[in-house]
DNA sequence: CGGGTTATTGAATGATATCAACTTACGTGG
DNA sequence: CCACGTAAGTTGATATCATTCAATAACCCG
């Protein structure tokens, strides 16, 4: 299969400082981003300034795919990061050539449609121990399949970005996290180091549907 | 632009029972669907049986697009409906050669997580009320959409299917119906006939950003 | 080191869930 | 077409989980 990022396309380089953004919620859709090092975190506000973070993005992630005419929600480095950008209409002037690179595209919406249902399921039906499980076990899961070493995970985020990720406060995140400890479910290091020493227990609370994966 | 449904194209046709499934959660991928009349509720189940609607889909719409080797979530009838499914293999390997038509279906789910994102803003930051309000605004810019005639809009669903969308009990959706007729909000007609009687004040208890349509 | 940001912990409050009783609506068959 | 039986909706009382408010502690960057 074709690669996604073709050496014929104009790709530019930028470096976000912290909280810097790449983009705001209602920003004319102008680049479609590539995340190179770093963290973004993906947002939606509403009129009053609350604050729904829908995603974090990491090395190798597109972002912005999916606006229209405009970005429905803003981007925002958590660390300093290092983005890639295209003009979003040189990009699919390309793609549209390229079937390959369309259905990859669309499967990059895919991933990215099913795990916004995922975090419905957990926002919508889950309480804040079993969501904070959920959390913990994706997290460990997507460090693995970027091949992280060490079974201690970074959580670069804040407190408060996992509430807003969570539908949570940064206070029922804290308490949560101080049990999860007391419960041998976790270990921690630092500010942003976490290992899962209890999974069994983690995907109890976490609730999922058994699947093959499960030991 | 290309139609979607080319004459090329087997579909064939399904009459679904209310509460018949077109698809399971964990079913093998197999038919991409098209609804032709009634209402379709998309769900994911917790292993312990608690649900969360997803989306509701009514005529037009397609369905099981964004499956990978197996649906992730369940497609059910709320009342009857008619459907029409295609192989998914045989769809795509037509689409290959479209790039409109790959093009199509890649807006077709950016669409949807458009959708989702909106919901999780929603469930996660708004309380009963504001989802309500932001729910009642959608459902009557969809049926406006659909050229839908009148002011009264149908509501298909039961108190407890809108429960499971909005991270609510159909008790509290109950009260809040109440609660908004009483405040000359909307008025009710019959089990699904609702219209928006101030929409301003709907529009504010929903805490969009305001945008150019709004008088 | 120092100052601001972030995290922790406790106590009180509050929104929504839960439980329960009752009413209404609906569809089915007599 | 009506009566019945079941499913859905309403309403009230209570319980509960998470938020809110507040005060302290830890962390990190410059």
């Amino acid at each position: 299969m074709k690669k996604l990022r073709s050496k014929d396309l104009s790709w530019s380089r930028r470096r976000l400082a912290p909280r810097q953004h790449a983009f705001l919620q209602g920003d004319d859709n102008g680049q479609i981003y590539r995340v190179q090092s770093g963290y973004l975190r993906l947002y939606v506000t509403l009129s009053d300034g609350r604050r729904q973070i829908i995603g974090f993005k990491s090395t190798g992630d597109i972002v912005g795919l999916d606006a229209g005419s405009t970005y429905r929600y803003g981007a925002q480095a958590i660390s300093t990061t290092e983005v890639h950008c295209i003009p979003a209409t040189e990009f699919f002037a390309f793609a549209r050539g390229e079937p390959d690179v369309l259905i990859k595209l669309f499967g990059l919406v895919c991933a990215d449609l099913s795990l916004a249902h995922d975090l419905l399921v957990t926002i919508g039906k889950r309480d804040a121990e079993e969501s904070m499980a959920s959390f913990l076990l994706d997290a460990e899961a997507r460090a693995a399949e970027r091949g992280a070493k060490g079974d201690f995970i970074s959580l670069p985020m804040l407190h408060g970005d996992l509430a807003d990720y969570l539908g949570l406060t940064s206070e029922t995140v804290s308490r949560i996290f101080t049990n999860f400890k007391k419960r041998g479910l976790i270990e921690v290091r630092g500010r942003h180091g976490v290992r899962l020493t209890n999974r069994r227990a983690l995907r109890a609370l976490a609730k999922r549907h058994p699947s093959k994966r499960d030991e």
